[in-house]
RNA sequence: GCCGCUAUCGUCCAGGGGUCUAGGACGCCGGAUUCUCAGUCCGGAAACCGGGGUUCGAAUCCCCGUAGCGGUACCA
């Protein structure tokens, strides 16, 4: 049963929710629809409040926050607050904490920790207007809902006891709990919590496949205890065992999230590929661009890198000033002139035949390889990168290659190439 | 301040008393692949936070310190 704890104080709970189910499917993570946790859900919430107050678990405290400073100041740092129950009935709703012994929470990931008891405060668990705070809602809703482990951030390690506190006092059961290591930036801040879905969110938009997130998330903060890295998720399912995962927290590196990323598009079936460019660019996933996908399979890292390495064959070149003063000069125009007349009379416009006419001539030209592949790729792309120049002028066709190069011939010929 | 957690290359993960002159991955640097970029292949630099113990022996166990993080709300 999944329920979602930490959400987005600014949005409405429709939203979180909304969003985080969004990413988790996205994401190819399933999970049992299940009611879902919400504070506002009262009523239960407030027949447990009764409980406490009738047996005296709990008290009403109209101790305001500089009253609680001021007991600390005379009672030492290291003491929790206790209150005194108020006189005429008001004031916020206080768990009466014992003054001895230890909580410990029983943490699959840390082991025994112990919270003495001493230094944890009344901590109140109900407003005055009888409206409750996190710490008990979640201990009544795990206990009514028949919550058996509690997997989560390491931030609310030190929450447990008070959630424990809880449970005890109105007699109901613990769950099992594993807080795992929190996740961080580069600049070492906090990466998760109320980011998290928007993170799975940003990371979609920046071209990621969902294989490659499950992958690099699942080896931050634990390791398959051999040295292997890229594993299925069939694999993952299998060897990842929660008590395996480490204590201390770990950096988000997307550097090697973006290496992982290559490796899972490099292997992913063309069908999937294209498909996966289709719905990242909004185009049809048709066959001229699963024959542009299959040309640029071997060179991009995310989904977003693909589209601007084919879109050349789908749309005009590009103007790009910079890359046209770098490569059209010197002998520019009589390279393009041979690549022209040595396509025109291919009648089979593969990226074998082209190679066949246009590879031998540098040789014939004396000109180095680059100085005639590097005029084509300008010419029908406008950039100085794209694709192998052989499957790039294939996969534009003959018509239109030999087009591009006349503009471009004909752009030569206005501004002459200038000599280096 | 108090309570708690954590501490191995820049980053992630191994190693949990001798096999550690500390292993793998990303990144970085160098070389190769003489069409760009990318990819691929080969090579290299790069770490046990500090101090005390325990022990014949400590990266590994204990203590102290330091640093980072979390909690300390009538937030979640």
């Amino acid at each position: 049963m999944l329920r979602i704890e930490d959400t987005d104080p600014e949005r409405s709970t429709e939203e979180n929710v909304a969003q985080i189910l969004d990413a988790l499917e996205w994401l190819g993570l399933d999970w049992d629809e299940g009611p879902l946790s919400q504070v506002e859900r009262a009523p239960s919430h407030a027949a447990a409040l009764e409980r406490l107050l009738e047996s005296g678990a709990a008290y009403r405290d109209a101790a305001t926050a500089d009253d609680v400073k001021a007991w600390k100041a005379e009672h030492g740092a290291d003491r929790g607050y206790r209150g005194t129950p108020s006189a005429d009935g008001t004031g916020a709703i206080r768990l009466r904490v014992p003054d001895e012994g230890d909580t410990v929470v029983e943490d699959l990931i840390r082991g025994e920790v112990r919270f003495p008891n001493r230094s944890y405060d009344d901590f109140v668990i109900a407003r005055g207007d009888g409206s409750v705070l996190y710490n008990f809602a979640v201990a009544v809703d795990d206990a009514e809902m028949g919550i058996t482990e509690v997997i989560r951030g390491d931030d609310h390690l030190s929450n447990t006891p008070k959630q424990l506190l809880v449970l005890r006092a109105l007699g109901f059961e613990s769950p099992r709990y594993a807080h795992v290591p929190l996740l961080h930036g580069p600049d070492g801040k906090k990466l998760s919590k109320r980011h998290g879905a928007a993170s799975v969110q940003e990371l979609r938009d920046a071209g990621y496949l969902p294989a490659a997130i499950r992958n690099y998330v699942a080896l931050l903060g634990w390791g398959p205890g051999d040295d292997e890295t890229l594993l299925s998720t069939e694999e993952l399912v299998r060897r990842f065992r929660p008590e395996d995962v480490g204590r201390s927290s770990a950096v988000f590196d997307e550097k090697k999230l973006r290496w992982m990323n290559g490796r899972y598009m490099r292997e992913l079936p063309l069908g999937e590929y294209t498909a996966a460019v289709a719905a990242f660019t909004g185009r049809e996933p048709d066959e001229k661009l699963g024959e542009a996908c299959a040309i640029a399979q071997e060179k991009a890292q995310t989904v977003a890198e693909v589209w601007p390495l084919i879109r050349f064959i789908f749309e005009e070149p590009v103007e790009d000033e910079k890359a046209w003063r770098k490569i059209m000069k010197n002998d520019a125009g009589t390279a393009l002139e041979a690549v022209k007349e040595a396509l025109r009379p291919l009648d089979q416009f593969t990226a074998e035949a082209v190679e066949g006419v246009i590879g031998p001539i540098p040789e014939r030209l004396d000109l180095k390889p680059g100085k005639v592949y590097q005029p084509i790729r300008v010419a029908i792309t406008g950039t100085t990168v794209s694709p192998g120049i052989f499957e790039s002028v294939a996969v534009l066709g003959k018509d239109e290659t030999i087009a591009r190069i006349d503009a471009a011939l004909a752009k030569l010929a206005d501004s002459p190439p200038i000599p280096d």
